[in-house]
DNA sequence: CTTGAATTCAAACAAATGTTTGATACAGTT
DNA sequence: AACTGTATCAAACATTTGTTTGAATTCAAG
């Protein structure tokens, strides 16, 4: 059998595509590249997973389980929604952006995001939902009663679209603000932002955009 | 010469692999697809645009100049800040979601911004900057001075990631929510919460996420 | 040692793909 | 009519790419 598991052929294979796959896409990787970056035979793929297709949607399984934190997290007692919210779009964007860390995880998951296959439901369900329901208990703790189910997704995707832009748009972002000023764009800054712009949306803080919290108009 | 430039085959072209290159990517496309859709012979790319880069470097320069009402729009002298801004993000996600529409344009645009190539500096410069700057204005008339240049892109990166979300990440948004809710998922309906959850969050309007407006503690 | 299954390998294969070639038709000009 | 540059075409070309093949190699069990 195989007498290293963590460098099993197989293993290798499914490291190397995950790589590849997501830095150039399904269309974008060849076999050739990823076996040889797994320094394996070019018949491996074939062997183990069936075709190209198999290792591809093997890949994607594999990229997940990888964030328990954000998954099921233990919050402090003291923790205050507004607490809870912002250690969640912090540890959401860190994961996203944190330079160290096999990385390709994330990059496969959202390429499959962007551009669904079948592997997409699977993604959704395993790993995808799980993040999703915590922010959802964490908003519904404060959310009024008379807001449709339709209206709490949204609140959410609210908050999750804001971190997930600066995975998805750095570069435009980076070419519109100019590299000088583009330093001022690391994680934790990013993570303030968004926390302090969701929580004066819902209400559990005031603006921090505004001079005066008194007056609202023009 | 072009007998009729609107039927010109190097119209055709730049049409034909718009539409494919927006559909499926540049690796994606080929050139035979391209061709047969434009009806036109297999060493047309090469004659007109080099090679199939060049034709996709030229699909996307032909892709924009197609949202002259977000470049520099011109509001009722009545607006205030917020219904400019509600009217911009309502245009905005039109323009994306919108299911009648060449749709391409956005859609090219889209997967360059994802993943830049070397025609994304034009493409930022030539079609994003203009939308960007507007959006600007219309946000530095209420954010207080004391904002920094970076602090002030955010504000706009928050507002603009939310509309993009749902072209995105349509296909996980759908998946998440159920495709019986989903149907709520209205491009009006998306636009007004995405309004008000930004104009909350400037400080511009209460927030219509809390119960009583009194209390901010959770 | 032998057997037999699992694994690895070099080589080859067929299909797909971007590009080139050389011929042909067609227009306008001299 | 002869010439010229543009445009279109069918065919072929050279690579690339996913996959298959059949022979080696490994290795544990009998």
């Amino acid at each position: 059998m195989s007498p290293d598991p963590l460098d099993d052929t197989r293993q290798r294979l499914l490291t190397a595509a995950g790589e590849i796959f997501a830095s150039v896409g399904f269309k974008g990787a060849t076999t050739r590249d990823i076996c040889g970056r797994a320094a394996a035979n070019g018949a491996a793929i074939n062997y183990y997973f069936r075709d190209k297709q198999g290792l591809y949607q093997a890949a994607v399984e594999a990229a997940h389980g990888c964030s328990p934190e954000l998954a099921n997290p233990h919050w402090p007692s003291s923790f205050t929604t507004a607490d809870k919210l912002r250690t969640y779009v912090s540890k959401f964007l860190s994961q996203l952006l944190d330079p160290e860390r096999p990385a390709w995880h994330a990059r496969l998951m959202l390429r499959e995001m962007a551009e669904p296959t079948d592997a997409c439901v699977l993604l959704v369900e395993a790993y995808i939902r799980p993040m999703a329901m915590t922010l959802r208990a964490i908003l519904d703790d404060s959310l009024p009663a008379r807001l449709t189910e339709s209206q709490r997704w949204m609140v959410g995707f609210s908050i999750v679209s804001q971190c997930l832009f600066y995975k998805t748009n750095r570069a435009v972002a980076k070419l519109l603000v100019g590299s000088a000023d583009f330093n001022d764009f690391q994680v934790e800054h990013i993570a303030d932002h968004i926390a302090r712009f969701s929580l004066a949306a819902l209400g559990l803080a005031p603006s921090a955009f505004r001079d005066s919290p008194a007056e609202a108009k023009r």
